[in-house]
RNA sequence: GGCCUCAUCGUCUAAUGGUUAGGACAUGUCCCUUUCACGGACAAAAUACGGGUUCGAUUCCCGUUGGGGCUACCA
């Protein structure tokens, strides 16, 4: 059985990398029939974020992507757990840590360390002035376990490390980059427990990976460096290695890491301006994947089918807002009038329009098409329900002039009013005011700019028969005859 | 500095020894058209560089250059 994992550290807002690490995690697990499990790491406790949980939790949520196993948001809203293997919020595992390192510490895998912060920096700086590689100098490694024991109970402060050898080679096979191989004379001591008690995310990972039988670890390049000490952690328990996959890094338009200087970062950023979690979700998993056919449109459960890790590529990927803003076009641009109005809710109502308005639907349907994102929404539609108020100019057409306008206007409106209620939809409209129009030898752009200016008051706008059609017929004539108005002063 | 790693249009990418190097986003032009958007057509746009191997390299090997990651009692 497959089961992977996504294991955030809450120390900030999920990040849009992070999604991604989540939906391949998810995928992989999703095509092989496995089980998908989140776990909080949040053994830094300086960089807590008070409610990180629960906002990773309610992104992931908004996304679509729930674990079957872990911390998970339940239908209240309240954060909670399934599964035999927790507590999987690894600050509520102290114990287990304390015990795995203990065995270590036994075995001689690990000593007591009690060099100062301070040495270390000095003796960081030293290495780094010669130029020589930085890391741990084995001072404590001298002192007899059975003191060093006797001093830690006592009380004095200090952190286990592990004890990697300082020969051979460390080589794995990463399921993305091929084989991969580290000198391990170049690996550092790396502190497993540190002295508040709290596990170092290179001892916690893996002592969790192990008890909650993840087989295949997938998470950023960040990591790859550190897969020797976690490997050696493997060797020195007798555990069974997981398959890993390091994915590429999420870059910033320059190339850089994606960063929150240079723009959104947060999965809550782009949810707040109005981008459907589809697209998101589309685009971010065609940042490294791609299924190797021209299809750009993918939902998730199509996601689940052609999923493989064979096609995740190498190389960072720039987050492209203007590749974004074209899903979720598209996106939109599918949704039924019902559907918008639904997931626009929050953006309507905060600007004030009646999401329970008669006409609301239809509103909303001339602006599909042209909006990028939910948020957008509400300025777009608003000359429906007030008419901006637009200069008098703005009714002459290009082609034509304020004379031909001032004519064409009033009789204009005495054959709208002539048309019946049962003809007042777009096609028929769009029919009678062709005719009309051509009857009386005017062009057709002569009378339709008036029009459509006189509806929406607006520059740009959807076409003129479907606001008349939205708007009715008796709002449509007050319109017209505001226009009238105001040509006439 | 050391270690690891990556390298096809501006961006996301396809093509693993033989293609006019394909698609998408963005850009430009045109068509549609009352405006905007949609839609359609077309255009411009890439194998980082230098050596090999080979009849033949985007593709395999080596080097150079450039980018990125790591180098914490952070993850």
């Amino acid at each position: 059985m497959i089961k992977t994992r996504f294991a955030p550290s809450p120390t900030g807002y999920l990040h849009v990398g992070g999604l991604r690490t989540a939906l391949y995690s998810y995928l992989f697990a999703k095509k092989n029939d496995g089980k998908f499990l989140l776990r909080i790491e949040d053994t830094d406790r300086e960089r807590y974020v008070a409610d990180g949980v629960k906002n990773i939790l309610e992104s992931l949520f908004w996304a679509g992507i729930v674990p079957d196993e872990g911390v998970i948001q339940e239908e209240s809203g309240k954060i909670g757990e399934v599964g035999k293997n927790g507590p999987y919020t690894q600050s509520e595992r102290l114990p287990i840590y304390k015990k795995y390192s203990e065995q270590l510490l036994s075995e001689g895998h690990a000593y007591y360390c009690f060099c100062t912060s301070e040495r270390l920096t000095q003796l960081r700086e030293q290495q780094t002035a010669r130029k020589m590689p930085t890391g741990y100098d084995g001072l404590c490694l001298k002192i007899d376990p059975t003191e060093a024991k006797t001093r830690a109970e006592a009380g004095e402060k200090c952190v286990v490390r592990l004890k990697m050898p300082k020969s051979g080679e460390t080589v794995f096979t990463d399921m993305i980059r091929g084989e991969v191989r580290f000198k391990n004379e170049l690996v550092d001591d790396q502190v497993l427990m540190k002295s508040d008690g709290y596990p170092t995310y290179h001892f916690a990972v893996v002592v969790d990976d192990h008890l909650m039988e993840i087989t295949h670890i997938i998470r950023g390049e960040e990591w790859i460096s550190s897969v020797p000490k976690h490997l050696q952690i493997y060797k020195y328990f007798s555990w069974e290695v997981p398959q890993m996959a390091h994915l590429p890094l999420l870059l910033n338009p320059d190339k850089s890491k994606l960063s929150k200087r240079q723009g959104d970062v947060a999965v809550e950023d782009y949810r707040k301006k109005g981008y459907l979690p589809e697209a998101l979700l589309n685009f971010v998993a065609f940042l490294g994947w791609n299924p190797g056919t021209e299809k750009e449109i993918y939902s998730l459960e199509e996601l689940v089918q052609d999923f493989d890790f064979s096609k995740v590529g190498k190389t960072g990927a720039v987050f492209n807002i203007e590749k974004l803003d074209w899903y979720n076009k598209q996106y939109i641009k599918n949704l039924s009038n019902k559907e918008l109005v639904e997931k626009a809710k929050s953006w309507l109502q905060e600007t004030g329009i009646d999401v329970k308005s008669e006409i609301i639907e239809k509103a909303v349907s001339l602006e599909r098409e042209r909006i990028t994102t939910l948020s957008e929404l509400p300025e777009a539609i608003k000359f429906v329900f007030e008419l901006p108020n637009y200069h008098s100019d703005l009714l002459v057409w290009k082609k034509s002039d304020i004379e031909e306008v001032k004519k064409i206007l009033p009789i204009f409106v005495e054959f709208v009013d002539t048309i019946g209620i049962q003809d007042w939809n777009k096609e028929t409209l769009s029919q009678k005011i062709g005719e009309w129009s051509e009857q009386n030898g005017f062009s057709r752009g002569s009378v339709l700019w008036p029009l459509r200016v006189a509806l929406s008051g607006q520059e740009n706008s959807p076409g003129p028969f479907e606001i008349a059609e939205v708007l009715g017929k008796e709002e449509t004539l007050n319109r017209l005859q505001l226009a009238v108005k105001k040509l006439s002063i």
